[in-house]
DNA sequence: AACCCGGGGGG
DNA sequence: CCCCCAGGGTT
Protein backbone atom coordinates (compact mmCIF):
# COMPACT_ATOMS: atom_id res chain seq x y z
CA UNK A 1 0.00 0.00 0.00
CA UNK A 2 1.20 3.31 -0.32
CA UNK A 3 2.41 5.91 1.95
CA UNK A 4 -0.76 8.33 1.48
CA UNK A 5 -3.21 5.35 1.56
CA UNK A 6 -1.57 4.01 4.88
CA UNK A 7 -1.83 7.16 6.40
CA UNK A 8 -5.74 7.45 5.67
CA UNK A 9 -6.11 3.71 6.77
CA UNK A 10 -4.23 4.61 9.96
CA UNK A 11 -6.49 7.41 10.31
CA UNK A 12 -9.97 6.00 9.80
CA UNK A 13 -9.51 3.62 12.96
CA UNK A 14 -7.40 6.09 15.22
CA UNK A 15 -8.78 9.39 14.67
CA UNK A 16 -9.63 12.08 17.49
CA UNK A 17 -13.50 13.23 17.66
CA UNK A 18 -12.82 16.54 17.81
CA UNK A 19 -15.62 19.28 16.55
CA UNK A 20 -14.27 20.81 13.69
CA UNK A 21 -14.05 16.90 12.14
CA UNK A 22 -17.73 16.91 12.07
CA UNK A 23 -17.93 19.94 9.46
CA UNK A 24 -16.95 21.63 6.11
CA UNK A 25 -18.61 24.89 7.08
CA UNK A 26 -15.64 27.11 5.73
CA UNK A 27 -16.10 29.57 9.32
CA UNK A 28 -15.57 26.57 11.93
CA UNK A 29 -12.66 25.40 9.53
CA UNK A 30 -10.89 28.68 9.49
CA UNK A 31 -11.85 29.30 13.26
CA UNK A 32 -10.28 26.07 13.76
CA UNK A 33 -7.29 26.28 11.85
CA UNK A 34 -6.34 30.16 13.23
CA UNK A 35 -6.63 28.66 16.64
CA UNK A 36 -4.45 26.18 16.33
CA UNK A 37 -1.75 27.77 14.82
CA UNK A 38 1.50 27.13 17.42
CA UNK A 39 -1.56 25.96 19.64
CA UNK A 40 -2.24 22.33 20.88
CA UNK A 41 -5.20 20.83 20.33
CA UNK A 42 -5.81 20.48 24.15
CA UNK A 43 -5.03 24.24 24.55
CA UNK A 44 -7.49 25.46 21.46
CA UNK A 45 -10.21 23.36 22.30
CA UNK A 46 -12.55 25.11 24.91
CA UNK A 47 -11.48 28.82 23.06
CA UNK A 48 -13.38 26.96 19.90
CA UNK A 49 -16.65 26.29 21.58
CA UNK A 50 -16.39 29.42 23.44
CA UNK A 51 -16.15 31.13 20.01
CA UNK A 52 -18.68 29.22 18.10
CA UNK A 53 -21.06 29.98 21.15
CA UNK A 54 -20.33 33.84 21.40
CA UNK A 55 -20.06 34.32 17.23
CA UNK A 56 -21.95 31.59 16.03
CA UNK A 57 -21.97 33.06 12.14
CA UNK A 58 -19.12 34.87 10.72
CA UNK A 59 -21.13 37.98 10.77
CA UNK A 60 -21.88 37.59 14.83
CA UNK A 61 -17.97 37.88 14.39
CA UNK A 62 -17.63 40.73 12.36
CA UNK A 63 -20.20 43.06 14.43
CA UNK A 64 -18.27 42.21 17.56
CA UNK A 65 -15.58 44.68 19.18
CA UNK A 66 -11.69 44.12 18.71
CA UNK A 67 -11.71 44.25 22.58
CA UNK A 68 -14.57 41.52 22.60
CA UNK A 69 -12.38 39.06 21.02
CA UNK A 70 -9.52 39.65 22.24
CA UNK A 71 -11.18 39.70 25.53
CA UNK A 72 -12.43 36.11 24.52
CA UNK A 73 -9.03 35.12 22.65
CA UNK A 74 -7.20 35.99 26.23
CA UNK A 75 -4.59 33.18 27.33
CA UNK A 76 -4.76 31.75 23.85
CA UNK A 77 -1.21 34.07 23.13
CA UNK A 78 0.10 35.27 19.86
CA UNK A 79 -2.56 37.66 19.94
CA UNK A 80 -2.33 39.17 16.21
CA UNK A 81 -4.03 36.28 15.20
CA UNK A 82 -7.63 37.28 17.13
CA UNK A 83 -6.96 40.97 15.57
CA UNK A 84 -6.14 39.51 12.45
CA UNK A 85 -9.76 36.93 12.94
CA UNK A 86 -11.35 40.23 13.68
CA UNK A 87 -10.41 41.64 10.36
CA UNK A 88 -10.84 38.87 7.75
CA UNK A 89 -14.65 38.35 9.34
CA UNK A 90 -15.54 41.72 8.51
CA UNK A 91 -13.94 41.38 5.03
CA UNK A 92 -16.35 38.39 4.43
CA UNK A 93 -19.38 39.55 6.24
CA UNK A 94 -19.16 43.13 4.97
CA UNK A 95 -17.72 42.93 1.60
CA UNK A 96 -18.19 39.15 0.69
CA UNK A 97 -21.24 38.85 1.38
CA UNK A 98 -20.50 36.24 4.00
CA UNK A 99 -19.24 33.66 1.60
CA UNK A 100 -15.57 32.85 2.38
CA UNK A 101 -13.34 32.71 -1.16
CA UNK A 102 -13.24 29.19 -1.88
CA UNK A 103 -9.95 28.65 -3.02
CA UNK A 104 -6.04 28.27 -2.27
CA UNK A 105 -5.28 31.45 -4.35
CA UNK A 106 -7.85 33.14 -2.95
CA UNK A 107 -8.18 32.35 0.67
CA UNK A 108 -4.18 33.06 1.06
CA UNK A 109 -5.46 37.09 0.28
CA UNK A 110 -7.01 37.27 3.82
CA UNK A 111 -5.25 38.18 6.62
CA UNK A 112 -3.88 35.80 9.10
CA UNK A 113 -3.90 32.78 6.23
CA UNK A 114 -0.88 31.88 4.93
CA UNK A 115 -0.03 28.53 3.20
CA UNK A 116 -0.89 26.48 5.39
CA UNK A 117 -4.19 27.59 6.77
CA UNK A 118 -5.01 28.39 2.69
CA UNK A 119 -4.16 24.50 2.21
CA UNK A 120 -6.26 23.26 5.24
CA UNK A 121 -9.20 25.41 4.40
CA UNK A 122 -9.53 24.79 0.48
CA UNK A 123 -8.56 21.11 0.92
CA UNK A 124 -11.05 20.25 3.92
CA UNK A 125 -14.26 23.17 2.72
CA UNK A 126 -13.89 22.69 -0.76
CA UNK A 127 -11.98 19.49 -1.39
CA UNK A 128 -9.30 21.46 -3.62
CA UNK A 129 -5.72 18.64 -3.60
CA UNK A 130 -3.63 21.50 -1.79
CA UNK A 131 -1.35 18.73 0.82
CA UNK A 132 -1.30 20.63 4.36
CA UNK A 133 2.43 21.34 5.46
CA UNK A 134 2.59 22.17 9.27
CA UNK A 135 5.09 20.87 12.30
CA UNK A 136 3.55 17.42 11.82
CA UNK A 137 4.03 16.93 8.52
CA UNK A 138 7.72 18.07 8.67
CA UNK A 139 8.06 15.29 10.70
CA UNK A 140 6.41 12.66 9.45
CA UNK A 141 7.90 13.46 5.68
CA UNK A 142 11.37 14.04 7.72
CA UNK A 143 11.42 10.62 8.77
CA UNK A 144 9.84 8.77 6.31
CA UNK A 145 11.79 9.26 3.64
CA UNK A 146 14.91 10.66 5.21
CA UNK A 147 15.45 14.41 4.10
CA UNK A 148 17.45 16.22 7.03
CA UNK A 149 17.08 19.53 4.84
CA UNK A 150 16.43 21.77 7.57
CA UNK A 151 12.31 22.34 7.74
CA UNK A 152 12.79 26.43 8.37
CA UNK A 153 15.25 26.82 5.32
CA UNK A 154 13.58 28.35 2.66
CA UNK A 155 15.42 25.60 0.73
CA UNK A 156 13.63 23.35 2.99
CA UNK A 157 9.96 25.01 3.01
CA UNK A 158 9.92 24.78 -0.92
CA UNK A 159 11.15 20.97 -0.79
CA UNK A 160 9.00 19.64 1.85
CA UNK A 161 5.91 21.35 -0.26
CA UNK A 162 7.02 19.61 -3.32
CA UNK A 163 7.30 16.57 -1.90
CA UNK A 164 3.93 16.53 0.02
CA UNK A 165 2.39 17.40 -3.64
CA UNK A 166 4.10 14.22 -5.26
CA UNK A 167 2.83 11.81 -1.74
CA UNK A 168 -0.59 13.46 -1.37
CA UNK A 169 -4.11 11.50 -1.83
CA UNK A 170 -6.13 13.81 -4.63
CA UNK A 171 -9.14 11.95 -4.67
CA UNK A 172 -9.21 12.03 -0.64
CA UNK A 173 -7.57 14.99 0.21
CA UNK A 174 -9.54 16.22 3.11
CA UNK A 175 -8.88 12.86 5.21
CA UNK A 176 -5.26 12.88 3.50
CA UNK A 177 -4.18 16.20 4.91
CA UNK A 178 -6.14 14.82 8.23
CA UNK A 179 -4.43 11.99 8.51
CA UNK A 180 -0.69 13.09 7.78
CA UNK A 181 -1.33 15.61 10.89
CA UNK A 182 -3.45 13.15 13.21
CA UNK A 183 -0.51 10.69 12.56
CA UNK A 184 2.19 12.99 13.14
CA UNK A 185 0.80 14.84 16.32
CA UNK A 186 -0.25 11.10 18.07
CA UNK A 187 2.12 8.38 16.74
CA UNK A 188 5.20 9.99 15.23
CA UNK A 189 5.38 12.18 17.82
CA UNK A 190 8.58 14.32 18.58
CA UNK A 191 9.94 12.67 21.00
CA UNK A 192 9.77 8.95 21.60
CA UNK A 193 7.45 7.15 18.81
CA UNK A 194 6.17 4.12 19.40
CA UNK A 195 7.42 2.71 16.30
CA UNK A 196 7.13 -0.71 17.10
CA UNK A 197 3.77 -0.30 16.41
CA UNK A 198 3.80 2.37 13.17
CA UNK A 199 2.23 0.82 10.71
CA UNK A 200 4.80 2.54 8.35
CA UNK A 201 7.79 0.94 9.99
CA UNK A 202 8.70 -1.28 7.14
CA UNK A 203 9.23 1.15 4.86
CA UNK A 204 10.74 4.51 7.07
CA UNK A 205 14.14 5.75 6.18
CA UNK A 206 14.81 7.25 9.54
CA UNK A 207 13.36 3.98 11.54
CA UNK A 208 16.36 1.65 8.78
CA UNK A 209 18.76 4.27 9.44
CA UNK A 210 18.51 4.81 12.89
CA UNK A 211 18.47 8.60 12.62
CA UNK A 212 14.52 8.91 14.26
CA UNK A 213 15.86 11.06 16.69
CA UNK A 214 17.37 13.56 14.53
CA UNK A 215 14.66 14.24 12.43
CA UNK A 216 13.44 17.12 11.50
CA UNK A 217 16.92 18.90 11.26
CA UNK A 218 15.38 22.37 12.35
CA UNK A 219 17.96 25.37 12.26
CA UNK A 220 18.95 28.42 15.07
CA UNK A 221 17.27 28.97 18.86
CA UNK A 222 16.03 32.14 19.70
CA UNK A 223 18.14 34.32 22.32
CA UNK A 224 15.90 35.10 25.29
CA UNK A 225 16.20 39.25 26.60
CA UNK A 226 15.64 40.20 29.62
CA UNK A 227 12.79 43.00 30.46
CA UNK A 228 12.12 44.57 33.75
CA UNK A 229 8.42 45.37 34.55
CA UNK A 230 7.20 47.35 37.14
CA UNK A 231 3.52 47.89 36.96
CA UNK A 232 1.94 49.97 39.12
CA UNK A 233 -1.62 49.56 40.45
CA UNK A 234 -3.92 52.67 41.70
CA UNK A 235 -6.04 52.51 43.78
CA UNK A 236 -8.13 56.02 44.70
CA UNK A 237 -10.25 56.84 47.42
CA UNK A 238 -13.44 55.43 45.86
CA UNK A 239 -11.74 51.93 45.11
CA UNK A 240 -10.54 52.99 41.46
CA UNK A 241 -7.50 51.83 39.33
CA UNK A 242 -6.08 52.52 35.95
CA UNK A 243 -5.71 50.42 32.73
CA UNK A 244 -4.03 51.28 29.74
CA UNK A 245 -4.25 49.87 26.24
CA UNK A 246 -0.83 48.68 24.33
CA UNK A 247 -0.55 50.95 21.43
CA UNK A 248 3.13 50.41 20.68
CA UNK A 249 4.26 47.78 18.24
CA UNK A 250 5.59 44.73 20.18
CA UNK A 251 4.40 42.23 22.40
CA UNK A 252 0.43 42.53 23.40
CA UNK A 253 -0.39 44.92 20.96
CA UNK A 254 -4.13 46.35 21.84
CA UNK A 255 -4.49 44.57 25.14
CA UNK A 256 -4.79 45.97 28.42
CA UNK A 257 -2.84 46.56 31.60
CA UNK A 258 -1.66 48.03 34.29
CA UNK A 259 0.39 51.72 34.00
CA UNK A 260 3.92 50.34 33.33
CA UNK A 261 7.30 51.60 33.62
CA UNK A 262 9.60 49.42 32.09
CA UNK A 263 13.54 49.72 33.28
CA UNK A 264 16.90 48.57 32.29
CA UNK A 265 17.76 47.28 35.39
CA UNK A 266 15.97 45.82 38.42
CA UNK A 267 14.45 48.26 40.47
CA UNK A 268 15.53 47.94 43.81
CA UNK A 269 14.25 51.37 45.60
CA UNK A 270 10.86 52.79 45.19
CA UNK A 271 12.44 55.75 45.11
CA UNK A 272 13.35 55.18 41.93
CA UNK A 273 9.59 54.94 40.82
CA UNK A 274 8.65 58.02 42.97
CA UNK A 275 10.90 60.12 40.04
CA UNK A 276 8.64 58.62 37.10
CA UNK A 277 6.65 61.71 35.45
CA UNK A 278 3.58 59.40 36.47
CA UNK A 279 3.70 59.04 39.17
CA UNK A 280 5.00 62.95 40.37
CA UNK A 281 2.06 63.95 39.64
CA UNK A 282 0.00 62.29 42.11
CA UNK A 283 -1.08 62.90 45.57
CA UNK A 284 0.21 59.46 46.87
CA UNK A 285 -0.82 58.35 50.61
CA UNK A 286 1.46 55.35 50.25
CA UNK A 287 3.52 52.65 47.88
CA UNK A 288 4.09 49.21 48.29
CA UNK A 289 5.88 46.69 46.55
CA UNK A 290 2.92 44.10 46.68
CA UNK A 291 5.02 40.80 45.19
CA UNK A 292 8.67 40.38 47.13
CA UNK A 293 9.43 37.24 44.63
CA UNK A 294 9.77 39.25 41.75
CA UNK A 295 7.44 37.59 39.23
CA UNK A 296 9.53 35.92 36.25
CA UNK A 297 6.60 35.59 32.97
CA UNK A 298 8.57 33.81 30.19
CA UNK A 299 7.67 34.00 26.61
CA UNK A 300 9.19 32.02 23.43
CA UNK A 301 11.88 34.97 23.22
CA UNK A 302 11.50 37.10 26.59
CA UNK A 303 11.93 37.12 30.02
CA UNK A 304 9.71 39.19 32.18
CA UNK A 305 11.01 40.39 35.17
CA UNK A 306 7.97 41.68 37.07
CA UNK A 307 7.12 43.88 40.10
CA UNK A 308 3.70 44.98 40.95
CA UNK A 309 3.60 48.00 42.77
CA UNK A 310 0.16 49.59 44.52
CA UNK A 311 -0.36 52.86 45.19
CA UNK A 312 -3.05 54.25 47.56
CA UNK A 313 -3.55 57.88 46.35
CA UNK A 314 -5.11 60.66 48.48
CA UNK A 315 -7.86 61.70 46.07
CA UNK A 316 -10.00 60.70 43.10
CA UNK A 317 -8.92 59.32 39.80
CA UNK A 318 -10.93 61.99 37.17
CA UNK A 319 -11.15 58.45 34.76
CA UNK A 320 -10.78 55.53 37.10
CA UNK A 321 -12.11 52.13 36.42
CA UNK A 322 -14.08 50.19 39.39
CA UNK A 323 -12.68 46.79 40.89
CA UNK A 324 -15.97 44.91 39.57
CA UNK A 325 -15.07 46.11 35.85
CA UNK A 326 -11.15 44.98 35.87
CA UNK A 327 -11.98 41.92 34.55
CA UNK A 328 -13.86 42.97 31.16
CA UNK A 329 -10.74 44.29 29.77
CA UNK A 330 -8.68 41.73 27.57
CA UNK A 331 -5.14 41.78 29.74
CA UNK A 332 -2.18 39.51 29.21
CA UNK A 333 -1.65 36.06 30.92
CA UNK A 334 0.80 37.87 33.94
CA UNK A 335 -1.68 40.81 34.08
CA UNK A 336 -4.64 38.48 34.51
CA UNK A 337 -2.88 36.68 37.65
CA UNK A 338 -2.30 39.46 39.28
CA UNK A 339 -5.75 40.49 39.07
CA UNK A 340 -7.28 37.07 40.30
CA UNK A 341 -4.11 36.96 43.38
CA UNK A 342 -5.11 40.53 44.54
CA UNK A 343 -8.38 39.72 44.22
CA UNK A 344 -9.94 42.76 42.29
C1' DA B 1 16.97 35.28 5.77
C1' DA B 2 16.22 36.79 10.32
C1' DC B 3 13.36 38.20 13.63
C1' DC B 4 9.07 38.93 16.08
C1' DC B 5 4.83 37.27 18.20
C1' DG B 6 2.35 33.79 23.87
C1' DG B 7 1.36 30.47 26.55
C1' DG B 8 1.37 25.80 27.96
C1' DG B 9 2.99 21.11 28.38
C1' DG B 10 6.37 17.24 28.24
C1' DG B 11 10.87 15.12 28.95
C1' DC C 1 16.60 23.42 31.30
C1' DC C 2 15.26 22.25 26.72
C1' DC C 3 11.88 21.45 22.92
C1' DC C 4 7.48 21.66 20.47
C1' DC C 5 2.85 23.01 19.24
C1' DA C 6 -2.89 22.08 12.80
C1' DG C 7 2.17 29.44 11.48
C1' DG C 8 1.95 34.22 9.80
C1' DG C 9 3.72 38.87 9.34
C1' DT C 10 7.35 42.27 9.07
C1' DT C 11 11.81 44.05 8.00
Amino acid sequence: MDFAKCLIEWYLSNKRDLPWRRTRNPYKIWLSEIMLQQTRVAQGLPYYLKFLEAFPKVEDLANADEDEVLKLWQGLGYYSRARNLHATAKKVAFELNGNFPDTYKALLKLKGVGDYTASAIASISFGEAQPVVDGNVYRVLARFFGVDTPINSAEGVKYFKELAHKVKNVEQIAVYNQAIMEFGATQCKPQSPDCSVCPLQKECVALATNKVKELPVKLKKTKVTKRYFNYIVYIDKEGKTILTKRTAKGIWYNLYEFPLIETVKPVKSKNVLLEDEGLREMNIERLALYNTKEIVHKLSHQHLYTKFWVVHLQDVLPNGIPFEKVKEFAVPVLVANFIEDFGF
